[in-house]
DNA sequence: GCCCTTCTTTGGAATAATTCTAATTATCGC
DNA sequence: GCGATAATTAGAATTATTCCAAAGAAGGGC
């Protein structure tokens, strides 16, 4: 139970905006966002499944789309949704645009200029109000690294 | 047979690009092809169905579905996806951005300059090569005409 | 500390969109 | 018209995800 293996990467964070939406901290919840944390490469449900199980083997993996939704509800971690794949989850909260590597199936953070972004949306007609923009590349990588 | 109802909106266009792939022109192709060029509103594989099946009543959705992945595979309609929803199909080839309507649920096509996007990949960092970009919006459009 | 209510988790069934498969049907070149 | 190839069809299979009902924790009042 409280007994992790390692000390959490997000002492008041977590519980603290959890609490603020009126949720419970649970090791199931602060597990999967660790694992978000410490391997930031855009994993699935079923990834991050695969990372926690030996740390929580009982865990289920209804429990982690339940925690990964609410993460993504309290604003902690974003969903990333790629053509048909199945929904990636990102911790990075900054305006950032995705770039997806057509050959090594990965999927890289980048940070645009908030100005980009600002002009994106003031070219919009008329009439259109956006509270939400996203950018995706597709492309090649030189860089494995991240 | 090939005696449809009405004429084609699409004469050698269609047939063209298909040769030029190596494939046939079919009734059902050309009828799928017609559907998305008369009704722009991004329908899906199901709805692209619907408006088929009363011109073509034997046509099936796997046909549907294998029709729709011809037209994208030859340049003349492009797949959108939103979200986890499924794939929205789009015969607009000029480069363009979508904004989803929180609202009604409905695609819209939005023009932005080229420039715009070239400025997108110019931003990449170094190693990444892009050959595409995909901007998509989303809030609340006041118009729902199209 | 115990009970009660509420929130969470769990496993399995259910769903939605899409793809696969094998068999039939249509079409093109000869 | 015939045969090879391509396309369509119906239904089964797959994938990602959500739903559901029951069992399991956790905090507050006493």
């Amino acid at each position: 139970m409280a007994t992790a293996t390692q000390a959490p990467r997000h002492p008041a964070g977590l519980a603290q905006k959890l609490a603020d939406s009126g949720l419970r901290s649970t090791p199931q919840r602060e597990l999967v966002y660790d694992v978000l944390l410490t391997k930031r490469d855009h994993p699935t449900a079923d990834e991050v499944f695969a990372r926690v199980k030996p740390e929580l083997p009982g865990i289920s993996l209804a429990t982690v789309y339940n925690c990964l939704e609410t993460l993504v509800q309290c604003d902690l971690v974003r969903a990333v949704n790629f053509e048909r794949g199945p929904t990636r989850y990102c911790p990075n909260l900054r305006p950032h645009a995705h770039f997806h590597d057509e050959v090594t199936g990965q999927t890289h953070d980048v940070d645009l200029p908030e100005t980009l972004f600002a002009k994106l949306k003031s070219e919009l007609p008329p009439g259109f109000d956006a509270n939400a923009v996203e950018v995706t590349f597709r492309g090649k990588a030189q860089s494995s690294a991240n």
